[in-house]
DNA sequence: CTGAAAGCGCTAACAA
DNA sequence: TTGTTAGCGCTTTCAG
């Protein structure tokens, strides 16, 4: 036998059922029983062992979709996000999510739909019309989304963003506010009381507009806070804020950085929205004449490729991406009540913090 | 109508072809026929409304699992890969394969197998017992594959890698070659004609052996004919050669830079292997206080994420994995004769190359 | 132009 | 213990 024909003979038709419950000389159901390894249907474990030597001498693979019509479970589920699986940006819960559903033996549809609220619509009305078995809906940037009546006709967990109706569908989450906190801490600890200054606020009064700033971000303003309560509970606060008008990207960063070295300000630290922007400032540092870290400390948000890329490699608290995926794919299968999950963001381990020079 | 409701009614069963003619006052192949548009059944304009309406009024949405296990087609493609649907490195690849899937109304199943055979094999079977229409093959490192025999029972095309059977399957892969050459060139034309240097090949008397080294990357021999080749035509040749035994990483970059500049070398022109060597030649090149690119000049291959971080952002021949993706679709569309197509790499537009110092 | 009926391959209730 | 049979919801042939 090839593997490459459906069956030995070398037809190219399937084997179904009813042919190994042929050989094996007994009827459909009693063949069904064996395969699906149902006991409670008392077969004689001889006829179980003669199935079963049929469908493997006939190469017998189930029908999958004879199945699904059948029970209404199809095995899969969707991921369905704006861009997560077409980025590389956060496209590690992709992994996660995949294990998880590999180890149930369960197959991933994969949908982006570009923030299209049509499109998306579509996607589900296909997916559900397929009898799929639950469904992961996910966005790149952490933030409140509106789910679509239609994919709460079946399980349902987000990742990385968080309903508007609140905890009523389940949601697994980074803990941006705590990776706040963290950041301060790591500033404290090695000595930083004063001159911090946070890179990737928004503009004065723009709190939204055009692009993703109308997606409404949640990670800048927890960050944020938790950064700031952190301080503040050290005695101590920023020194300043610098905004970012646009993308969080490198380019930025360094414009950024620039623009505060222009007003003649010395930092002694920098807690930048992102790596990307971590990055910029670096290389505006590195202009400037100043040198990380022992002239001036950077932590960043994200924990990504570009932040071991770094020279030095950066301080950044990272989206526990993977675990985010393999989470919210557990609490899918779980089947539970509905809660939202926050998880730790830890520390990378960089080299770009050092005490203050004084 | 709650468009969370199965049907207007509010029972949570979903509405059937059935229901739709009844409503309709017609039969139920007439209501099929009508559905799908089919202008050969003669149908009057006038059923063909009627029955249109009355699926709207229902809410009707075809069972998608019912028409596949009737019809034997699914509308779906499997996007089976080591590691490019999990990873970040290799994609965009599925971007682009989604892009044009979704544009022929296909949905998207996607398997990672980390390389291992046997979970392959599993994949492939349950993915044909769910009567895909196709399977993208996809390698997240250009590379020669052995394809499962099993895969071949259905449409076929592989994505960024090659079958070793030869062209009798269809495959997408970037022109490696091409990319090698256009590397020369960019320095041939910056005015360098001596002192360009070569990271990344593997130790001497190391072909392969562990790690993803004995998956035969295509990568490295092919760039480095093109590279060579274009020099010798126009009178030159590389200066030399720098091995690096692992991966190829910013730090083995960074290690491997070291080690010739210690040697005493003093390079005009790097060509690297990848962007994440590049980036790490850069950073050794920095410490020893060469300046990129007034004093060396740097070119490398990827065109990714850590190219435009770099300062300067770096020239590099971008894998084209968007366009990989896509035109994979597109060859699993087209059902045509197999072939082996070759995609350009085209330049990044960064700063790294100048012309030489003397 | 329309309707009846077969059947895709499987599961599970029920009968023997 | 095993076998018969009725569907799951759809498409499509063929007869009207």
């Amino acid at each position: 036998m090839t593997s490459e024909d459906a069956r030995p003979d070398g037809s190219g038709r399937r084997v179904t059922l009813a042919e190994v419950a042929e050989r094996a000389g007994v009827s459909r159901s009693a063949a069904s029983f064996a395969l699906n390894g149902r006991l409670d249907q008392r077969l004689s474990a001889e006829t179980m062992a003669r199935v079963r030597r049929a469908a493997d001498d006939l190469g017998y693979r189930a029908n999958v979709t004879a199945k699904t019509l059948r029970t209404g479970r199809s095995g899969t589920v969707a991921l369905v996000s704006d861009f997560v699986s077409s980025t590389s940006f956060a496209n590690s819960m992709v992994r996660g999510a995949l294990e998880r559903l590999r180890e149930a033996g369960l197959l991933l549809f994969t949908v982006d739909t570009q923030g299209d609220a049509e499109v998306e619509q579509r996607f589900l009305d296909d997916l559900i019309a397929r009898d799929i078995d639950g469904i992961l809906y996910a966005s790149m940037f952490t933030r409140r989304v509106e789910v679509p009546a239609s994919a709460r006709r079946v399980p349902l967990v987000l990742m990385n963003c968080e309903a508007t109706e609140g905890p009523a569908v389940s949601s697994v989450i980074p803990d941006e506010e705590q990776a706040g906190a963290a950041a301060a801490q790591l500033l404290l600890q090695a000595g930083h009381d004063r001159g911090i200054w946070f890179v990737g606020t928004f503009p004065p009064g723009r709190t939204g507009g055009d692009a993703w700033h109308a997606w409404g971000p949640m990670a800048l303003p927890l960050r944020l806070r938790g950064l700031r309560d952190a301080l503040q509970d050290a005695g101590t606060d920023l020194a300043g804020e610098v905004a970012i008008d646009d993308d969080w990207d490198v380019r930025n960063g360094f414009a950024a950085a620039q623009r505060l070295l222009a007003d003649g300000v010395v930092p002694r630290a920098l807690v930048c929205i992102n790596d990307a922007v971590a990055i910029g400032v670096g290389n505006a540092l590195r202009r400037a004449g100043l040198h990380v870290p022992t002239d001036v400390s950077l932590v960043s948000f994200d924990g990504g490729l570009l932040a071991a890329a770094s020279d030095p490699a950066l301080v950044s608290l990272r989206l526990p991406q993977v675990e985010i995926g393999r989470r919210a794919a557990e609490l899918l299968l779980e089947h539970g009540e509905a809660r939202v999950e926050r998880l730790r963001m830890p520390p990378t381990d960089g080299a770009s913090i050092a005490p203050p020079r004084d």
